[in-house]
DNA sequence: TGGATTCACTTGACTGAGCAAGTAAAAAAG
DNA sequence: CTTTTTTACTTGCTCAGTCAAGTGAATCCA
């Protein structure tokens, strides 16, 4: 573990490093969601939601596993819940085991909504992040995604959901 | 240069590289934001338009070619730099010498509030991102976000400023 | 068992960003 | 030189996201 000089300016090769990545935080996101908006009118965040209920058992999840899946606060949650619902893709139903709790649950038409929506956007993962590295560099990725995100986590006192 | 089979779903390591991808751009930005509000009531974009000022001649850039340094919209960064102007950090005046651009200039105000809030975000950067990293990462992390950024850029045709 | 907390959301108010339309200046066309 | 087009923004509208406050349901605890 390195722990290089801690001047109070970026130079250099830390500095390029570090645009790059600032540059890559800027341009993805909006790259992907565009993709998904053009083809199949969803947002990357939208697409996720759909993708975590796909995966789950009963294609059901808690609200707050959902949030925890998604990355998301559970009122960003919760608005695009209702967005989705209106658009008859996920219904909402208290939990039974405990009544606090919401079930959100993907609707048949919204299982065909994230099968339709698939192919095009792993095909742009493709072409914009897997497919233009090398597997060293996908693994190296993977390891420092990792520890970017261990570092965010121990930060700020680790919050659950947000 | 691989080009790896391209079935229609993430699978594997490629699904928990673009996962941990995914998460590190939800995370990073809150973060990095979440530092700077708390300590320059300043959001990382805008910190952004105050490096690039202070990093150019005569402290002034014009409109669209700050635009293209903080990887922003011009109408974002219009209104961005109301919000800066407001607070007295950076005042606009017509380019004298082509009355359709703008320049924005740092003002004294701006390069003092942009020293004070420079060392607790490189700190920060260091922290979260470069720190965890050992040379090796750090240098792949380089041509990793290089890659993946020409690869946005060759896919949407490459608009100037967006 | 009943009153206070805690939990799991939801929602109102506000802010920032995108898109499209608008404006004024410069450049190009005729 | 006038008209048209292009350039460089700015702004109104709308919408997604945050924060804080609100609402029931469950749990704690005396």
């Amino acid at each position: 573990m390195p722990d290089r000089d801690r001047t109070s300016a970026l130079e250099g090769e830390d500095l390029e490093t570090w645009a790059g990545l600032a540059t890559l935080l800027e341009w993805l996101p909006p790259a992907l969601d565009a993709q998904l908006l053009r083809d199949s009118g969803l947002t990357h965040f939208e697409y996720g939601i759909l993708f975590a209920l796909a995966a789950a058992p009963e294609r059901a999840l808690r609200m707050s596993v959902l949030a925890d899946y998604a990355n998301s606060s559970l009122s960003r949650l919760s608005r695009a819940a209702s967005r989705l619902e209106s658009r008859g893709w996920l219904r909402r139903t208290p939990d039974p085991a405990d009544g606090r709790s919401t079930l959100a649950i993907l609707t048949e038409l919204g299982a065909v909504k994230y099968g339709e929506a698939t192919p095009g956007h792993v095909d742009t993962v493709q072409r914009l992040v897997l497919g233009v590295l090398t597997r060293a560099q996908t693994r190296q990725l993977r390891e420092i995604t990792r520890r970017i995100t261990h570092a965010i986590r121990a930060e700020e006192g680790w919050q659950q959901t947000r």
